[in-house]
Formats: C-alpha cells, structure tokens, sequence
DNA sequence: CAACTTATCAATAGTTCTATTGAATAACAA
DNA sequence: TTGTTATTCAATAGAACTATTGATAAGTTG
C-alpha cells in the first residue's frame, strides 16, 4: 500500500473530470444542455463557436463522463450523463457566486437590476392554493424538454404579443433558465411595465428538477 | 441585457472555480486538507513536493475562494474555507468515481484487497446498541482536528502494539480519511488476521462529518 | 541586530491547452 | 452513385499553465 505512484495515478484520473470544468467555453456548453439536449451545431449557433471548436469541448465532457451521445441521424445530441452530473455543475456555479466576487459582479453586471422574487416553498404552496400563473419563458423547444408541472409556455418574444392569455386578477410567476439568465427578470419587468403583479422564480428549471427528485444527500457508498 | 461580452465574462468568472480543480498536485492537497487544516510546510512534506510550488498551488485554491489562509507566527495555515467548498470537492470526487474507470481502476490499484464495510445509518444504530468499538485510524493531529463522537485514536502504526486496549468480544470498526485512503483496509485486514471481528466504514472522517451538519439540499436562493 | 525558519515572489523553460483551418467520415436522400 | 448535411479528425500556432530555481519578505529567537 501507500505507493506514491499508485496516489498519483488516482488524483489524475479524478483532475480530469476537474479539467472538464476549466474552461469557459465548456461551462457555456453545460449551461445551455441543462436545459435540454442537443446537436453540436444547435449548442455551436447558441454559443457562437465554430462547430469544429464546440464538437471538440463536446468530446472532453463526454470524455470526462459528464455528458451522453446519441447518433440521430446525421447529427449527434448530446446531453448530460445524470442528475449527479447536473447537480455537480450546479453546485460548481453556487460555490462559485459564494466564494468568488468577480462571479457576484459579472452576474450583476449581465442581469441588470433585480426585481422580486419568490422561492421554491412558497410557490408550491401557492400553487396548492390555485391562486398563480407560472409562465415559462424560455424557448419552446426547451419548455418541451421538461418544465414546471401546471406552467404554461410563453417565450419571452411573445410575451407582449399574448399577454390577454394571462388572467389580469392574478400574480404570475415567471422563470427561466437558472439564476444567471436573463428571460425572467426581463420578463418580470415587462409585465410590471404593463401594470401586472409579477415575481421571478428563484433559480429555474434545472434547479427546480434536481430538487424535486432529489433523494437529499446520497452520497456513493465506499 | 443579453451582452454576449458580459455573459462571457461570467463564464469566465466561474472558470476560475472549475481551474482550480484542474490539477492533481491541488487536488492532493485538497485532501489532506479534508482532514485537517495545515501550514504550507506540512503540506509540502505530506504531498512531496517543493515548498514553492505547493505555496503557488495554494495561493490558486485560495483565490478561488476553496481555502481561508491564517498566519500563526512564522507559519501560514491554510483550511477549507467552508462546508460548501468541502462538500464541492467530495462531490467532484464521487463524481469522477461513478463516471470514470480510469478512477475505478486506480483506486482499485491504491488501496488493494476490498475488506468489509458497514455504512453510516448501521453504525448509528449499532452505536445507539453500545455493541461495538470505532477506531480512528488516522495521525494522531488528524483526529484532534476533529473526529466521529465516541470514536478512539489509534494511529495505524500503534495498531498491533495497542491491540489489548480493544475488547476482544465486540466488533471494530475502523476508519480513517476517506474512501481512498488506505489506512482503514490495512487496519482491517491487520485486526481480521489477529482474529477480531472488524470492518471499515465506508467514507471517512470527512463525509461522516458533512453528513452530520448537513441541512439536505440548501441550494443559494438566487 | 544577526541568524534562522517559513513562506512568497519573479523569471523562465518546458509542457499542455485552445482555437483555427482544411480534410475526412457518417448518414441520408435523390 | 453522387451530392448534401452534420460531425469529427489532424495539424498547427499561439496562449496559458506548471515546476524549478534563486532571491526576497515576514516573523521569531538569541
């Protein structure tokens, strides 16, 4: 036992899941497929890379295990690997936020000024009370690949447009990608600016997923 | 809002977080952090390696915000900044365990023959009966750090030489730093071959102690 | 103050990582 | 088969990271 070597062969088969997360090109990759599944060139338009570059960043977080393949077709979707693997990318993003100021900054920076919100408690009791529209206002291929249970599909575009589809006596709850996208507190804004009461949901889908199916806590038994 | 150059400064932002887990040589130190905080020159001896480079990493892992630095007289010690940013390394760990066989494969290597466990909910029950006898396998500092209530030091090297001091009638327990750590297999298998009845928890020190003080699933309200 | 211990800084050579380009491959359809 | 689309591969130049060395700084002790 003990043999140094032996150490160092296992802290660098466990740094290149870390590597898989050190680049920021990779994190927009992540970020975008919590959403949904994709095609290389679907991830490659939303990130403004060239495919050759996004299937390449692709490949290491498959290799790293944090992502599937699937072949249809003639294109390639990728996706994340599990709820561990989403739940360590969320976790890596929050650590983030509490620890790193310039990620406070940048945050603030990209959001624009805050506007209300509500947290996850208060609107499942609120949705047990009947008496809140969520809105989901992301894009629809997205809302297709899992939402809120009892939201209704809105895209931020259209929200102007289909705002009679909203009843007037009723606070409206908006949410959308996560803590850092900017549809909801867009959103929120807008339906403000046209006299409706609105918050935004703290965090957003991928959050709301992962901690609805969560069996808290389940550490690998070793 | 949707400024692609600020949406990539926050990428690049959190970037920083994910680089710091990039590199076997920090991931060590990590560690031995886990267990117990430490001065640079400890931390070099244990890892091996030169006291300016581990001075280098360390500085990284602190500008991530994963470390707090203290300064005691001539020595600066360094400690895991939070149970957040302890947990994050666990789960990376864990992460790379389920996700990539190259993990498997050296911890396999590392640690040798496979001995028998028992998980944390039967050791608190079997604790709860006063029925058996948990040893704390690490460095004598290691265990003054912190340690499972109830449990007694004895450092590996001191096992067979303070063999008498465990009742030969009840069950041991060993444990040391963790699921890679090679201490509580050896003390097992020592204390089967002197004929007592022994397993080694599963986890360590670390993930005994995280899922103590966990309050389950508290992700940053945003 | 001088000697000593511990830690950090600064410069650098070697290595690894990233983005880019253009070519190759896979699946499909005509 | 040929053409088309989507993806990956291979080579490469430039950027970033790592370990090493020797010098410097902070704090303690005699």
């Amino acid at each position: 036992m003990g043999s140094r070597q032996a150490k160092h062969a296992l802290f660098e088969a466990i740094a290149m899941m870390g590597k898989a997360f050190s680049s920021p090109r990779r994190l927009e990759l992540l970020d975008l497929l919590a959403q949904a599944p994709r095609s290389v060139e679907e991830l490659a338009r939303a990130s403004e890379q060239s495919t050759a570059n996004t299937s390449q960043h692709l490949r290491a977080l498959h290799a790293a295990g944090l992502l599937t393949r699937t072949r249809e077709g003639t294109r390639v979707v990728y996706a994340f690997a599990g709820e561990d693997a989403l739940g360590l990318w969320l976790s890596l993003r929050d650590a983030s936020v509490a620890h790193l100021g310039e990620v406070e900054r940048a945050a603030r920076e990209y959001l624009g000024e805050e506007v209300e919100t509500i947290g996850r408690a208060e609107l499942l009791e609120r949705l047990r009370e009947g008496d809140v529209v969520v809105v989901d206002v992301r894009p629809e291929e997205e809302f297709a690949a899992g939402h809120i249970e009892g939201a209704r599909s809105i895209p931020l575009e259209e929200l102007e447009r289909r705002l009679a589809e909203l009843p007037p006596d009723q606070e409206i709850v908006a949410y959308c990608r996560g803590p850092f996208c900017a549809y909801a507190h867009e959103a929120v804004r807008r339906l403000s600016a046209a006299g409706r009461i609105a918050r935004r949901l703290q965090g957003g889908w991928p959050e709301w997923h992962l901690a609805s199916t969560a069996d808290p806590q389940r550490r690998e038994e070793r």
